[in-house]
Parts: structure tokens; sequence; C-alpha cells
DNA sequence: TTCAACCGTTCAGATAACCGAATGACGTTG
DNA sequence: CAACGTCATTCGGTTATCTGAACGGTTGAA
């Protein structure tokens, strides 16, 4: 009785509720990069005040999230730094992608990404950028829609129309004039794609930015990619083809870096 | 009487259990980089297991934890990389630090950080790598005891004796051979860097790296502060000096876009 | 000043999580 | 091949959290 009830509600029997709110709250106060008060996060998440203030509380003890100076706003705390790195640190496509990715900007110049399939979503592991180390760190964990970038596509079109279908949200979001929302086009470019080894984006997720993206090979790492991006003006059709080549190279050697370490 | 049962065994009575659990997951999983078992994660919780497997499932639902191949391993899932970075965008501090560190890293050519107290422990916020083949190793998020650090006892330096003796877990934790662990001698130590402006580790929690640092002002940051980090070889006291000043030109000019940003 | 609209906080009844022991499924060792 | 170790998992009674309404505090407007 009790988990018809439950699974009306669109929650799974055996999920502990106080653990999910938790989560909830890391990722909406990570989500937004925001200040949200208690009243503002409760409707935000559809739960009773009084149940989210214990829940705050303990996180706050433990410093997971801040109280700023009027006591009213929070905001995530010092100990959310731990996991990102923790996580990228453990992982062996990003630990090993450095030097791969140090080199394919190297070559080309541009913005080069490592980009995690995760849902229907895309995030990234690591970014190198031409000029600005400074916001290398800051793009790290960003979630974009694969339908909408050239990492979700490369890694999408490894699969067929059918298991595409099952895989994404439909209907597809629109995140610029661009995006591709209709489905037989999608299938198209994901079909085109797995011919050519390569999959692009013309300003699908940001206007005016282009960006060419591999998957790595199904072994190791199924579901991660490697892209490069630039603006337009710096991205004609041929410029395209030669970038293709090099993130083409740059995607096989991180595969053989990662079939050997799976050997090992 | 049920609270003073809690009282005893050391947990405030206004804790959530379970929302602290997933706490106490996501640190044993970041501070160590580790795969663990749910058996194991039980008994370095002190937890039942049974418990924990509920929350557990909980968090491997939302991809806050994977689990390995084998169905058997625990790791941090890709949600772990979100706080972190949100963490960083929300912080003045952290963003604007990004221009100051680049140039220090650059005039000095040397490893250099921003860290931030908490508690007992720094914790590293950013850093710049040194342009050197020979380098020390450290991340984003990292803690380490404030008492064996240069950027520790920076911060510890703005406070007095009786303040420092209550901020700090004694007896202090031995690191290295030349950590210090005298209270009295840290206090001097201390004192003579209130005095002087800039704090020093002399390979007190890495052999063989030594550290100077400098606080930024009360103002906005009271308890950050940005160092420099180089092996002994490349550091002897002349050198030491040297980069005592450019560390604190540094942090003066990070101290003055913090004041100019709070006053908007 | 007074009112209203927010904020966080408290409390006791309804409800869900927690717990320890028992179970099944592996992989390893004798 | 069988016995053992380890592993995740299930189950009902006990115990804790969760909840909604009411409270006291602060801010800004009338």
């Amino acid at each position: 009785m009790e988990s018809v009830a439950a699974a009306a509600r669109g929650r799974k029997p055996d999920e502990v509720k106080s653990a999910a709110r938790v989560l909830e709250v890391l990722e909406l106060l990570g989500t937004e990069g925001a200040r949200l008060s208690l009243a503002e996060m409760a409707s935000a998440m559809a739960v009773p005040k009084s149940s989210l203030h214990a829940i705050l509380r303990t996180m706050e003890a433990r410093r997971w999230v801040d109280l700023d100076a009027s006591g009213t706003r929070y905001s995530l705390g010092l100990k959310a730094l731990l996991t990102g790195t923790a996580y990228l640190e453990g992982d062996d496509v990003a630990s090993l992608a450095g030097p791969v990715l140090d080199a394919l900007a190297e070559e080309t110049g541009e913005s080069v990404h490592l980009g995690r399939l995760d849902g229907t979503d895309v995030v990234y592991l690591a970014k190198r950028e031409s000029r600005h180390a400074l916001r290398m760190y800051s793009a790290v964990g960003r979630r974009l829609p694969a339908h909408a970038t050239a990492l979700g596509k490369a890694m999408l079109s490894q699969y067929d129309a059918a298991e595409v279908q099952r895989r994404l949200d439909w209907p597809l979001a629109r995140l610029t004039p661009d995006t591709v929302t209709d489905p037989d086009e999608l299938i198209r470019q994901l079909a085109e794609a797995r011919l050519q080894g390569w999959a692009m984006d013309d300003g699908e997720n940001s206007v005016d930015i282009r960006c060419v993206a591999v998957a790595l090979g199904t072994g190791h790492g199924a579901g991660d990619a490697i892209s490069c991006s630039a603006p337009k003006s710096r991205m004609d059709d041929a410029r395209v083809r030669e970038i293709a080549g090099a993130v083409t190279e740059a995607a096989h050697a991180l595969g053989t870096l990662l079939k050997r370490l799976g050997q090992h």
C-alpha cells in the first residue's frame, strides 16, 4: 500500500528522504551559484520549511553550507570544495587526459574540453583555454544538454537511433535559434558524425561558437569525448576539417593510453 | 532524557542523522580519493550496514556516488563535480584572486596558493603551478593543519596567543620531523610573523619544501592568505626575503581589490 | 507609531527511517 | 568439491524524523 502511494508520487520506495534532500540542497546551491534563504529553498524544492530547517542546521554545522552575515542566506560551504577535486583525481580518464589536452590546446591554439555523458547532459571534466588560465577551473562540473553540444553528439553517435530516442528527453530543449530540436535532423546528424568520426556544433548552445568533438573508444571511457571550440570567425569549414583531424588524433592518443592502463 | 543520551554520545539533539551521514560519506570518499565497499564505510563511520545501504542507494540514484563494475566498491559520482566550482564562483576572494595569483606566479616562477582558514585546517582555494619540473603536490580543496603551513601561520598570526590556544587542537599533529608542535615555539613564530608581516614554513608539512605566506587584510577575507612555495634548493634565506616582498605586494593588491568591492 | 510581510524557529502528533539478525550470492581457500 | 570468508540485501519492530500550524523577531511601508 505505502509503496504504491510512494510510487504514485514518483518516488522509489527505498529512497531515504532526508538524504535525497541534502543532495538536492547541494545541487540547488551549486547550479545557481546562488545565495538563497530557507524559505526560497523550501519552495523551490517543494519541502516544508521546518523539515529543511533541521537539514540545513546539520549541513551548516559540518560546513557544507555557509550562512551569510545577516544569518538569512545560505551558500555552499568550504567542504563543498573537497569532492570535486577528489572525483577528478580518482578518475583514470581525467587523470590521464592532462597532457593530451595540453598538446591539443597548444596545437590548435583554441579552447579544449574533456566531457562526459551523464544522462541527457554533458559534464565538463577538464578544460584548457587559449589564454585565460584563470577561468580554467570554473567550467569544470558545468552541464549542458547533450543534444546541443559537439561533445554530446559525438558520444550519442555511438548509439543507434532507438537507443538515442530512449536516452534523451523529448522534446529537445532549445538553447539558441540554431539548436537542433527536430528528432529526424538530430538522428541524421548523428549518423553523419558516426560516418566521419567526429561531431560538430554550430552555435547550438552558444551563439557564434563552433565546436568539434570526437568520442573516446568505447573500451574504457564509454561516455567520454574531447572537443575543441572557437568563435565562428576563426572556424570556417576548412579550419573545422583541420581541427577535426587534430581532435581525432588526440582522442586516439588518449584512447591508447587508457587501453594500456586497462591491461596494466 | 533522550537529549541527555544524545549529548552523551557527542551529538547535538537537533541534527538529522541521515543528513549527517550523507555528508560523512562524501567526506570519506573525498578525503581518501578511495573506492570503498559498503562494509568498509559502515565500519569507518560506525554505522550499521543496513542503514548505510539505503543512504548509498539514494546517493547512487542521484549520481553522487558511483558503483564500480563489480557492483561492490563506491566512489564519488559526477554530481560531486558541481559543488566545488560553484563555491569558488560564488566567492568574492577566489573570483578576484585569479589575476593577482597569475601575476605572482609569473613574477616568482614558483607555485602560488590562495588558502582559507577553516577551523584548525587550511583549505586551498586556488593554485598556480610552478614552471619548474620539480614542484610540490597540492590540489584545490585539500586540507592541511594550519599550524604546519605558512598559510595557516600567516592567518593565525592575526590572533593573540589566547585566541590561538583556543582555536587549535592540542597537542599539535606532527607531519614531518620539522613540524612545530611546541606551543611556546609556535606562539613565538606567530609573534614574529605578525611583526614582519609574513609567515614561513620550513619543511613543516612536506620535507624539503619552503613556503612564505601573507594574510589578506581582516576587512573582507578575514581568514584568507596567499603563499608561494618552492623546494629548499631554490629557497635560500635571501630568496625567502625576496619572495616575501612579492607575496606581500600581491596580498596588498588583492586586499585593495576586495575593499573596493566591499564599498562598491 | 502601527501594520503587514517576510524571516527563522519551535512543538507534539503522524509518519517514515533506522537497526540487528538472518539471507543469498559470490569468490577464495583448504 | 566443499567450506569459508566477504559481500550486498531483506525484513518487521523500535525509534527517530517529518510535518503543518503557531510563535517571536526583524524589516520596510503606511
